[in-house]
DNA sequence: GTGCGGTATGTTTACGTAAACATCATGATT
DNA sequence: AATCATGATGTTTACGTAAACATACCGCAC
């Protein structure tokens, strides 16, 4: 049986182990086989032995094709992300695919090329013929819009970064949470008001962390200072800061992220402009270089394990129980304060024109 | 045949649409669905538009498990690493993801928890029993050699971050070449010597990096320093950062990544050293952060998007032609000049106590 | 010893797709 | 008019697995 005819017939492609093979050298019939494959009980020691030995020396291995068509689910979860250049995007993902694995899911990555909707939705497109149960999306909730037509039905999904919890299940950081403290812990050191530097205007957490801060300073009763418009990058950070450097009254900024931070930092140290002495900055997301930053930054920490976590749990529930679960779901965040925020530079004359 | 009595069956599990369903209602054979659905000739456009209007009616999407069986192949490649917080594996990841797409391929990741023996070999019989068609491996090759064992016959594989190039397609940044033009810059600008912050031992790409900086500086006939040990970290970064700044020798240090960089520059500048004045720093990577980091970094760019692409392109030539095809390839680097390198402070004398 | 319950194992079938082969009409060629 | 190539479409089959059903065998109760 080893050197059958059939070993000839086709040279170049290696013929896959079957349970047809395994039962044969075994002796059993392949349900036997299949029994034993699936830990069935009602084998007895001595035949699985016989037919786990035999596994073991064709090198058997399952084929999940056949499994998954004959078992009408693929024990995969199809991620859609736009790009991997965020922290936040990476970490979830990172913990996505960790709590995936421990239940005995794979993750499938979609990128989706360019944030337009022509992309989003071929990208739905692509994944509903994916060998996927449910999806997860990490992007802006007015492009999934875009792409509901495309979404197929049956399939769950949970979302991230998004408000769109009257639809789906989103899990996000408690942005105004963190936003608020963030605003908060600047006026209790004694600012007399914060400034922002905002995300991009597609993001809703950008969106969401600079209406926070309005509210903050507006409940607080603080004059509310123009806001500033970044990109994320630690780039449109620094040009921030140079225009920033300019305002002598700026004595507070609050990054909306860590990145953008770093640029600022860079900028106001160019321009002679002391942190915390005479700025004080705090981010958002707690990056790992966050502690190493010049000064080391106080920031607002993301549990994104967390959410990546949720995210995988809700989704699984979904499929488990055929079905949707709209609704958000909140994780907390909190103050890391270190070494860039500190009260403000003297008790200011109201014009502030001194130094 | 819109409310047949099969509709009452499965109230909780939503029957998928088949081909046969397809057929039926356009009134044509599942074949000719088939020939449709892979836009094969030999339909007449009548037939094919009665067909697409069925799909569309019925929210038609092919089973691609079932594709997957009868092709025997199932368009994915499925890829091993052990964590996403190093820029690198991330951005070759972020490479490998678009260039597979760009293929017609997508990405299945597998997270090894931690960096060990079994884990690696639990991943790669996880990774066997996947519904994958190839994989791409980016890890140490130490640890990979304790898999070979359980790595699937007949399924190709690529590899970075490791010099298996004997067995397996590699693909690789020039770590050589871009280490020892960081050394060299640094000579040119008329240090002395160097002093380097290296990697952790496990990693390829540290060693192979500490290696150069060895040859470089004893190629040079200068004395080689005492190398420090680092773990990627920014952290790691600033703990070599306190010792190396009580060396008053020291005047030029090259990192083996921009995030130990980082932690190097806080460490100086906390203790005084003056960065690019008294003490040079060179990193690796090209992070898209070093630009704004205190002073901006000099460092070395790595082309982790060539690298992902290559390795896709490797994976895939293998899997057409059916054969292994092990070698190395590398992918150069270039030295990116900022503001953190100069000239060393003085011409010192050869004690080098002043100040 | 006949029948019965239970267990170990074998046989049939279906999952959805697509290759291979079969059929049928149409119109051109002899 | 008979033949044949051509193109459009239908029918059969196989991919590998696992559920459902069938069978064979064992020991035990009557």
């Amino acid at each position: 049986m080893d050197e059958g005819p059939a070993a000839e017939q086709a040279p170049h492609r290696v013929k896959r182990v079957s349970m047809a093979d395994v039962a044969r050298l075994a002796g059993v019939s392949s349900q036997t086989v299949s029994r034993v494959s699936n830990g069935h009980a009602g084998v007895v020691p001595d035949t699985r032995e016989q037919v786990l030995e035999a596994m073991r020396e064709l090198g058997y291995r399952p084929n999940s094709a056949a499994r998954a068509l004959k078992r009408g689910e693929f024990r995969t979860i199809g991620v859609v992300l736009f790009t991997l250049s965020t922290t936040g995007n990476v970490r979830t993902l990172e913990a996505i695919a960790s709590s995936a694995a421990e239940e005995g899911y794979a993750i499938t990555l979609l990128p989706v090329a360019a944030p337009t909707h022509d992309e989003v939705r071929g990208a739905f497109t692509r994944l509903g013929e994916l060998a996927v149960d449910a999806f997860i999306v990490i992007m802006e909730v007015h492009l999934l819009d875009a792409a509901t037509v495309a979404l197929p039905p049956g399939v769950q999904v949970a979302v991230a970064d998004s408000n769109a919890g009257d639809r789906y299940s989103v899990v996000d950081t408690d942005q105004a949470g963190g936003a608020g403290t963030a605003v908060r812990h600047l006026l209790d050191l004694g600012h007399r008001t914060v400034w922002h530097l905002a995300g991009p205007e597609e993001s809703f957490a950008a969106q969401r962390r600079a209406d926070t801060w309005r509210a903050a300073l507006t409940d607080a009763g603080r004059p509310v200072p123009p806001m500033i418009r970044g990109d994320w990058s630690a780039d449109s950070g620094y040009r921030a800061g140079l225009r920033l450097a300019e305002e002598p009254d700026c004595t507070a900024v609050f990054a909306a992220n860590d990145q953008m931070a770093l640029g600022l930092l860079s900028a106001l140290h160019e321009k002679g402009r002391a942190v915390p002495e005479e700025v004080s900055v705090v981010g958002f997301d707690d990056i790992p270089e966050a502690g190493s930053f010049l000064p080391p930054l106080t920031t607002v920490h993301q549990d994104f394990a967390e959410v990546g976590r949720r995210l995988v749990q809700g989704v699984l529930r979904q499929l488990r129980t055929e079905s949707a679960e709209p609704g958000t779901t909140l994780v907390p965040t909190r103050l890391v304060e270190r070494a860039s925020t500190a009260p403000p530079p003297a008790p200011r004359q109201r014009s502030g024109k001194a130094v």
